[in-house]
DNA sequence: TTAATCTCTATCTATTTGGTAGAGATTGTC
DNA sequence: GACAATCTCTACCAAATAGATAGAGATTAA
């Protein structure tokens, strides 16, 4: 699962994303707009700003932009600065690698052969989905995700 | 990332197919074997026996067995037992479905659109790979899945 | 000067993770 | 029948993480 936070900070891009060429969008705005706590939406915004995802104006009339554009803000991107690692194993992960406790020879484990699998998988999508494409996706219309 | 516990129940699993024509396994010996704490193996394996992946026989020359044989048991059904919902969003769960928070359309949520293909990717790989395709899967021998 | 806004750091609570402890039940062997 | 080996069950515990909340500070427009 993604955790909280994380949908928080997607939909907050999101927002920023539809509201571009408008105006400077207020934290409160996008609290108020998107159903997230204030205060920890402040936080998350501020940490995005630090990575270089959004930008902003501080005093009155201040606000949030998106620096770079929507078509160029991965999910990945995202996801490792909120959540971390998207690897499901420490010794998958390519921002984080650490060996897993107790493994001695990786290129025999069998875990690890099939969590690289899921690893690729998972990247493959997160890497190459953006804020941009997120937007001007249709409604889904078949077979229901949850069935 | 999936958890510790669900990597000792693996590394048991597999421990246990290895073994499978031999002897019946002590939870001593998978435990010292795989390095993972007696104890914590212990309710790892009770929980699989609960949800009819191992068996185990008590007292004197007891110990533990597969229960299906190992191209029945999946890592996706294995991971559910012990780590919970695969799903990286809750409206996205098969085995625990529930509407995230705040969430009043989810055909329109752009979120859950995305995290619906990692899912089904996810899913794919782990509901389709057993235990024996594991174990039977050649040594990595290509680019550094690390890389 | 003031009000609006972002910035920064500290703190808090509940839950989850990763165990440990110990008494109990069952079974094979002498 | 006693005993030792083994699994079974329930309770407990410490550390980390998630999901916030609080409040003082810095900056800016008007």
């Amino acid at each position: 699962m993604i955790s909280q936070k994380a949908q928080y900070a997607f939909r907050a891009l999101i927002a920023l994303a539809r509201s571009e060429d408008e105006e400077i969008s207020l934290i409160s705005d996008i609290a108020s707009g998107q159903n997230i706590p204030k205060k920890f939406l402040e936080q998350i915004l501020l940490d995005l700003k630090r990575h270089g995802i959004v930008q902003s104006r501080r005093g009155k009339m201040g606000g949030y932009l998106l620096l770079k554009s929507a078509d160029e803000i991965t999910f990945g991107e995202v996801l490792r600065i909120v959540d971390g690692p998207i690897a499901p194993l420490p010794c998958l992960s390519k921002m984080a690698y650490r060996k897993c406790d107790g493994c001695d020879d990786e290129n025999s484990c069998e875990i690890r052969q099939v969590f690289a699998r899921v690893a690729d998988a998972t990247r493959e999508i997160l890497d190459k989905t953006t804020i941009a494409d997120a937007i001007a996706s249709p409604d889904y219309e078949g077979i229901p995700l949850t069935a």
